[in-house]
DNA sequence: GGGTTCTCGTTAGCCGGCTATCGAATGTGA
DNA sequence: TCACATTCGATAGCCGGCTAACGAGAACCC
């Protein structure tokens, strides 16, 4: 029963062990190689920032980003003019590992899409998008629905939120 | 850069939140309800044979375990004629929670495809099955590539593995 | 200027994955 | 029979998610 939930979560923990073991063969873990991939672009995100636009929960980030601390991934500056603000910055082993990294997360993708059609690809990202779309947007099953003109209401914020992953 | 990618993770994430949100109003956590689906089907197994059936290492299903035999979800009893081997027992109030778990994970597959149209829903089956496949067999990016025959050849037990989820 | 409120990162602790290692029990073979 | 190999669950410890609670600092508003 519940076919398709079934074969969702088999292929996702399939795919997060072949990523896991593809980067840890750069000293990166999986979830360690979003938090780069952000840095990468803007270094000097703060771990709120970081956790913002992942979709991850703070205190995620902050143990991630400790962790890669230790391991020579990452420098944690506090803020000169905010005192309650961290700053993470890359070291240079993180930008050595940027092109190995992004090379493994091209072969992962071409590795688990090499049996699907150009079609079929555009099918699952079509699939794919509805699913995020219809998810992350109302807080559960409400009866009534919300507007789905309501999602992604930019908040307060100037910055937008730039989601990542 | 690899928007596949980004869409599976964001969207397994999505999936788990929602899973884990709608299983916890009952009781059971996400990775609990897998454990349940199985010992629903045939009770008393153990927890090696559980993992086997759940692609997860033994570990994992020990810790669950006992989180619900803490929680008065499971029982755990030595085999009589084996004393290596431990096997779990459904408690009455594992029982009686299946109705209610199993019309969350109906309502979670509907909630997921609800704008999905019928040939999409068949579109994204058939990509999930051939990436399942895909990474399933070959431990890594054989450049000779393993016949695909060889997938899932049965190992020397009697039983077959019934893969699960 | 000073109290209140808000915002941020940190800590603690839970769940669910994993590997490595160990100890106990079974099975096997000389 | 008895030593050795195998098998199984348990333990320790790691990574990566999460929520709840906390404390320090900024911002705000008298």
């Amino acid at each position: 029963m519940n076919e398709l939930l079934a074969l969702f979560t088999r292929s996702s923990k399939l795919m997060r062990a072949a990523a896991d073991e593809a980067m840890s063969q750069h000293g990166v873990r999986v979830g360690q190689n979003l938090i780069l991939e952000v840095l990468w672009e803007t270094d000097g995100l703060t771990p709120g920032e970081l956790a913002g636009r992942l979709h991850l929960a703070t205190p995620t980030v902050v143990k991630s980003a400790n962790r890669m601390a230790t391991a020579g991934l990452l420098l944690r500056k506090p803020d000169p003019a905010d005192a309650r603000l961290v700053r993470l910055y890359l070291t240079d082993r993180a930008r050595a590992v940027r092109q190995a990294i992004e090379r493994e997360r091209d072969d992962l993708e071409r590795r688990m899409t090499a049996t699907l059609t150009p079609e079929e690809r555009e099918h699952l990202r079509n699939a794919l998008s509805k699913i995020i779309e219809q998810l992350a947007g109302d807080p559960g099953p409400a009866p009534g629905g919300a507007s789905p003109a309501e999602t992604q209401a930019a908040p307060r914020s100037a910055q937008p939120p730039e989601a990542w992953v």
